[in-house]
DNA sequence: TTCAAAATTAAGCATATGCTTAATTTTATA
DNA sequence: TATAAAATTAAGCATATGCTTAATTTTGAA
């Protein structure tokens, strides 16, 4: 009902295409505007500084990725099964989840001067959240032996590069969600 | 011993860096001029455009990820296996075999007005190279059943996003190549 | 040693950028 | 309808950018 609000959401919306298109550094505030169809000076009124768009942005995305440790250490193998699920569901049905997975990689190598986006992306770490877990799955036998940081890496390395492929060329057929789990499952129990 | 040569050679290794870290736009002319400790006049020098310097790495890139589809095709787990194992070797070995990994695959998200490289791009399109030689496989009863072409979303998907990770953290330890060939090597038969 | 070619720089032009400011329009409520 | 708050714009300042130009230094062969 707030038109404010609306006009914010707009605005994070059209930011968020352009900074997927054209990198951090590449996109112009005047782009921002003009594709959202108003003036700078309105992007600035509801906008202080080109990082705080940038910022908010990362806040929904580590709100997106946040996993739910408690219950991922319940139950290691059903818990990653369904995150792959998940994720790979989200890709097929909606695209702006998919631009905003790869948004969140991309800010990862994007040096802003924003102590409170580095902090964010310690809490955003995927590694960080995952290696416990996994490590549980691998005491349980679920998941195969070997470096957790490295298993880790494996599957979510995989899963962040076919969403890349599924944003650049959305009719890209995405992989069946066992193939992946063949990454990290132990298949020799 | 060409002076000329070995300062082009310079520019551009400090140009892939930049790069890199900042994306095509967020990259200007001056901080490559000046991280190389030349002036912007000697960068224009030897590049007549922006888009010249970026183009170059670009070609240096393709070349580099060219497969041999005669050979491929002959042998299509063991290329793989050797291609993931080439890959992971290169990526511990060489950082700036890296850096150029995570480039080329930056550049297909980077619009840049030149005709040149979408040309460039057709002709490095990973899986455009790769279908025929999983299709051979899957022929053969070495890889998986299933959609070729999601296929080689995973695998690929898989070594990008863990190259990746590897160049934004140096000391990622890196997944067993027998994880990444169990994406999709057939394990019933 | 000479001197033309090659390497290099300093200065600057035109435009784009992040952001501000003062003014104007729209909205909603009393 | 009157009016204060909210939404919106137009214009512009300071700086950064891609790139050019004219001049200077370095190099290497005769």
């Amino acid at each position: 009902m707030d038109k404010g609000d609306e006009r914010k959401k707009q605005l994070l919306q059209v930011a968020l295409d352009v900074f997927i298109e054209k990198g951090y550094y590449g996109t112009s505030t005047r782009e921002i505007a003009r594709r959202a169809g108003v003036s700078s000076g309105l992007l600035f009124h509801y906008f202080n500084r080109k990082e705080s768009i940038y910022l908010e942005l990362v806040k929904i995305g580590v709100e997106e990725m946040r996993i739910d440790t408690e219950i991922a250490m319940e139950a290691p193998y059903e818990y990653l099964l369904q995150t792959v699920k998940h994720v790979f569901e989200r890709l097929e049905s909606n695209p702006s989840f998919g631009k905003m997975f790869v948004f969140m990689d991309a800010v990862q190598y994007t040096t802003v001067n924003e102590k409170e986006i580095e902090l964010l992306l310690k809490s955003m770490d995927i590694c960080r959240q995952w290696i416990p877990v996994i490590l549980e799955g691998q005491r349980r036998g679920e998941f195969r032996a070997g470096n957790s940081h490295a298993l880790c890496v494996a599957i979510f390395g995989a899963i962040q590069g076919i969403a890349q492929e599924k944003v650049r060329i959305p009719d890209t057929p995405l992989p069946e969600t066992d193939w992946l789990m063949d990454l990290i499952v132990n298949r020799t129990r």
